[in-house]
DNA sequence: CGTTGAAGTTTCCCATGTAAACATATGTTG
DNA sequence: CAACATATGTTTACATGGGAAACTTCAACG
C-alpha cells in the first residue's frame, strides 16, 4: 500500500528556532512561563523527546527566552533613550516607560529573566544581565549628575531607587495588582514624579521642611 | 506475633496543622515554595493522598501559606509603624525596613504572596490582602501630608512610588540581584533616602533645578 | 557506496497531582 | 452498648510531565 507523504519530512530542518519561538508564543499567549516541554514539541509537530537533541534540558530552553527577553530590553532600553536626545533629564522618564512598558508587554518573559522561581529552573549566569540594567540607569544618572541636573548623593542610590522603582512597578503590574482606582491612570507618570523630585530638586538634607 | 506498635497513632490527630507548618518549614529550608505534596506528606509522616482530606488540592495549601504571610507582613507593619511613635516622617523608614526585611527573611513566602506564578496556583482574592499592604502605605503618607511635612502632590502618586520602591527592592533582594558591590551595604537606606527627598523636600515642580 | 553523525521516533522509567475505593477510628444516636 | 454516620487515614490507579535509552531515518563525508 502506498504510503501517504508525511505532513512534514523526518528532519524538522530548523527545530531549534522552531521550538523558541513556539515557546515564546505560548508564553505570550498564556502570559505565564510554566508551559511543558511536550506541548511545545506537540505544537512544533515533533515527538516530546525531539527538543532534547537541541536543548540538554527543559532549564537550557528557558534560559535561551530569558536572554532573547534581555537583549529586547537593553534594545528597548537604547532606544528610549537616544530617543530623548541623550539629555539625562528627559532620557530618564522615556526609559522609565520603555522599561515598564516592555513588562507589561511581555509578562511572561519579564517573569521568566527576574523571578526567583525561574532562577532555579534557569543558568544563574543571567544576573549579570539583569545588572546590566541596573547599569545602563546608573550610566544616566551620573550623566545627569556631572551636569548638575541631579542631586548631589551617590549616583548609586539613585540608582538603585530607580530600578526598584521600576522593578516593583513592573512586577506589580503584571500581578495586576495597581488596580486605577487606587494609583490612578498613570502610576508609572505619578510615582515617577515623586521620585525624580528626589533626584533633581535641590533639596538640602539638613533643611527643616517648609511647614504650612 | 506481637504487633510492633506503629510510629504514629492510625489519626493523626492535627494533620492539617502539621501539614501547613511543614509547608512553611520546607518553604523555609529551600527558599522556595514550588515544593510536593507528597513530600510534604512524607514529612508529615501520612500518605500522599491524606492531605486532600485537609484540603481540596494543592492551591489551597498554598492558599492558606500566603494568607499567613500577609497576617505576618501586617503585623510586621504595624508594630513598625507604632515602634516609630506614630509621627508620619519617622514611621517611614521603619516601616520600610520592615516590609522589605520581612520580604528578605522570608523569601519564598513573599514570592508565594506576591508572585505571578503563584496566582496561577492560588486563590484570586489575594489580591485583596497584597493591595491592604499599599492602604498601610497610603495612610501614613496622608497623616503626613495633613502635618504638612509631606509635599503636596496626590497622596496615592506618594503611596505609588512608595510601594513600588519597597516591592522592587524586595524582590531584587530576594533574587539576588542587589549586590553589595554595586549598591553598597545599605540599598534600602540609600534608595528610600532618594525617595524621600522626593516625598517630603519643598521641592517646587516649576522651579529650574540649581546648577553649580 | 559505506560509514558516521545528526536528528528524529518509540518505549520506558520515575515522579507528581489527584480520584476512587477501601480501611480504621471516632462521634453520635436510639 | 450497638449500630450507624462521619472523619480521616491508606492503597490502588490514572494521566501527565521530564528525561533516558534504544532504535530509525536522513544527510554529510571520504
Amino acid at each position: 500500500m502506498q504510503k501517504t507523504p508525511p505532513e512534514r519530512p523526518y528532519h524538522h530542518g530548523d527545530l531549534r528556532r522552531a521550538l523558541v519561538d513556539t515557546a515564546l508564543e505560548v508564553m505570550r499567549e498564556e502570559r505565564n512561563w510554566q508551559f511543558t516541554l511536550r506541548e511545545i514539541a506537540r505544537r512544533a509537530g515533533v515527538s516530546h523527546a525531539a527538543p532534547y537533541k537541541h536543548f540538554p534540558d527543559k532549564a537550557a530552553l528557558l534560559t535561551e527566552l530569558a536572554m532573547i527577553g534581555f537583549d529586547q530590553l537593553r534594545t528597548t532600553l537604547i532606544e528610549a533613550q537616544s530617543g530623548a536626545g541623550g539629555e539625562p533629564r528627559e532620557a530618564l522618564l522615556p526609559m522609565a516607560r520603555a522599561y515598564v512598558d516592555f513588562g507589561i508587554d511581555n509578562p511572561a518573559l519579564y517573569s521568566l529573566m527576574f523571578g526567583a522561581e525561574s532562577r532555579n529552573q534557569c543558568d544563574v549566569h543571567l544576573g549579570e544581565n539583569a545588572i546590566s540594567v541596573f547599569d545602563t540607569v546608573m550610566d544616566v544618572l551620573a550623566r545627569g549628575q556631572s551636569d548638575g541636573v541631579f542631586r548631589q548623593r551617590p549616583v548609586r542610590d539613585h540608582a538603585t531607587a530607580c530600578w526598584s522603582l521600576l522593578h516593583g512597578m513592573t512586577m506589580l503590574s503584571i500581578d495586576g495588582l495597581l488596580l486605577p482606582e487606587k494609583v490612578g491612570l498613570e502610576p508609572l507618570k505619578a510615582a515617577f514624579g515623586t521620585l525624580m523630585e528626589g533626584i533633581a530638586s535641590g533639596y538640602d538634607d539638613v533643611k527643616t521642611p517648609d511647614l504650612p
